[in-house]
DNA sequence: GCCCGGATTGACAGCGCTGTCAACTGGAGG
DNA sequence: CCTCCAGTTGACAGCGCTGTCAATCCGGGC
């Protein structure tokens, strides 16, 4: 079986390029200068050696390459989970425009987010050799990483300051956006806004809270207690049971959409209507917010945008150019749907 | 900045096996053997090499070993999306497979998710070096992609027979799903099911679609003209305003749960309730589907499982073993909730 | 004490490609 | 006619590692 299988492998794999110069009746070099576009070849050997790849059915071998170059042409990726909207938008992004600049991406999870897992799973990637690394929605903040890969530059998609001053960041303004949304139920007449938080320690999680909390104090509101999930609908769920029995509470923030359709789903179990009762906003921008029973105001992020930005960067730095900037912040829109009107009863005003 | 960068990857670029052989005092061979783990090097030497190794912070070079082993201990992935819950579910579970057995995974997508696309990226990986292929969730059923990668062997997640012999197939149970669907819905009293369908083309969706009509022929019930969407919600908004109107709609089944969500939207839109006048199935068991307004009856898949099947007999192929199985189908589980119950008139039958 | 076989170790030749540098070419300029 | 130079081409030496095969070591059997 293994033998049979290594000559399979032997016999599939082609010509090399030795093959292809004696074909041609050029030199190894010339080849080389063909297949990489080079200059200083003249256009009847050109045709000649190309018709000598085509003939003999020729195909660089990338490991050849990358050993004597260093380089792969290849950016790792590191991210918690494929499954959130964020995350996964984003990898698409980074796919995309990876390929585009003709790099391709090796991706690594760690289901955990520990700090020692993403500095694992970075380590892995050097030395698999990638030229550059995308670290995504990390739940750590960047900060508390603080791990070093000398000579493979880093794009980390936040847009918080962080410690270690090499990396290029790139990331949605979260804590302007939960400010405008704030913004928006306070002038529908709210007297304050609650929050279910992301899990604690995620830099989304903090910046979301962060820009929640400010912006209420900057108006003089009270500040309630926010509420913890994990991104779960069904954490929003329990969120929203917890929440339901606040007196005050007539408006919502939730930090991403699918904790914002749990919650939803827990007020009116416990007999309360949306907006009617409670003005709910979500965020992230997911598809299916527009289509729920009632339509969700949410907080769309260009994911795409983001990770275009933070591959340009990227690839600035691994192929020696000093990126335009080292720190990229993109908009986020706020999108007002049904979910959110003014409070029946205006707290602490006259009618 | 070209110069410097380039000084910078050489002073990162560490130690050679050469380093640590004279480091030890050993053979350049005899390090490769401690790396690799081979047998016959006395315990004594083994330990010096470790130590030498840890002093000179060698970490082994993943291009030279590919170069000679022409193995990369890489996995390509070929998906269309990263966004829907299916492939990014699979995604997820082929990357924690591949992982635990020392593989890295290469992404490719290909949003056309054309035949040519589709061969395009597997080429694009064999360059790459990839070991093996995995083709996620392809639009195209892989009879119509035809592409060999002699010398590399490819899984692809589809549970029907196709016409690539060499490839590996695991799938979830689509066909049958849909008929353990549509039988639940049968049992309630309802007189037809109609159908709302992926796009055409797509492997799942013809698979849904099958286990639907023939459930409905095996029953002897009529067959409604089945209307196609796009997985979207938004296209199930579409589907939902076409279906509304049909005198007979009592119950829905939809490819997926994303297009449920829309559909029902647009039915309650229309002035008809769920379950109370139309009975709702989704599928794919997304975890918001128990938190909507009407949590939705769903067929739920063990994406993990599928995954780690497939990288299973993949990586058995790769290393020379033969496969357990080239053709595993795995169950799917009908998880039923609010969105279907009886119909209020029971069609064709005296209540 | 000597021979034998298995265990251990090392020398060496590449894997397929690119960077360096020398060698060659042909036409412009003197 | 010879020199010079830009434009072209090729010979050669590795990149860092593993496979092959020969050399050496050791203890047991005679």
């Amino acid at each position: 079986m293994t033998e049979r299988s290594t000559a399979q492998r032997r016999a599939a794999k082609g010509a090399t390029m030795a093959d292809v110069a004696r074909l041609a009746g050029v030199a190894l070099k010339t080849v080389s200068r063909v297949v990489n576009d080079e200059p200083n070849v003249r256009d009847e050997v050109r045709a000649r050696v190309h018709a000598a790849i085509a003939e003999a059915g020729y195909r660089p071998n990338a490991a050849a390459r990358a050993l004597v170059t260093s380089r792969t042409r290849t950016l790792g990726v590191v991210t918690m989970s494929t499954t959130f909207r964020g995350p996964s938008a984003i990898l698409a992004g980074v796919e995309a425009a990876a390929r585009d600049a003709g790099y391709g991406i090796a991706l690594t999870r760690t289901p955990t987010g520990s700090p020692e897992a993403i500095a694992a799973a970075m380590d892995a990637l050097v030395d698999r050799g990638v030229d550059g690394i995308v670290i995504l929605e990390p739940a750590q903040s960047t900060a508390t990483i603080g791990h070093e890969t000398p000579g493979t530059p880093v794009v980390v998609f936040e847009d918080r300051p962080g410690d270690s001053a090499d990396w290029i960041r790139v990331g949605a303004d979260d804590v302007g956006a939960c400010r405008e949304a704030v913004a928006h139920l306070l002038a529908l007449g709210h007297g304050t806004v609650h929050h279910v938080a992301g899990p604690a320690g995620w830099r989304t999680s903090d910046a979301r809270a962060e820009g929640w909390r400010t912006a209420l104090e900057a108006a003089g509101r009270a500040v309630p207690a926010p509420v913890t999930g994990d991104w779960s609908a069904a954490s929003g769920f329990e969120a929203g049971m917890a929440l339901a029995a606040r007196p005050d509470l007539t408006a919502v923030l939730c930090a991403n959409d699918d904790m914002a359709i749990g919650l939803i789903h827990a007020l009116e179990g416990r007999g309360l209507t949306v907006p009617g009762d409670v003005s709910v906003v979500g965020m992230d921008g997911s598809e299916v917010s527009a289509y729920l029973h009632t339509p969700l105001t949410t907080l769309a992020q260009d994911f795409e945008a983001i990770a275009r930005e933070g591959v340009a960067r990227l690839l600035d730095a691994v192929e020696g150019r000093e990126p335009e900037s080292r720190r990229v912040s993109v908009p986020v829109r706020l999108v007002v749907r049904a979910s959110t009107d003014a409070p029946r009863i205006v707290a602490g005003e006259p009618a």
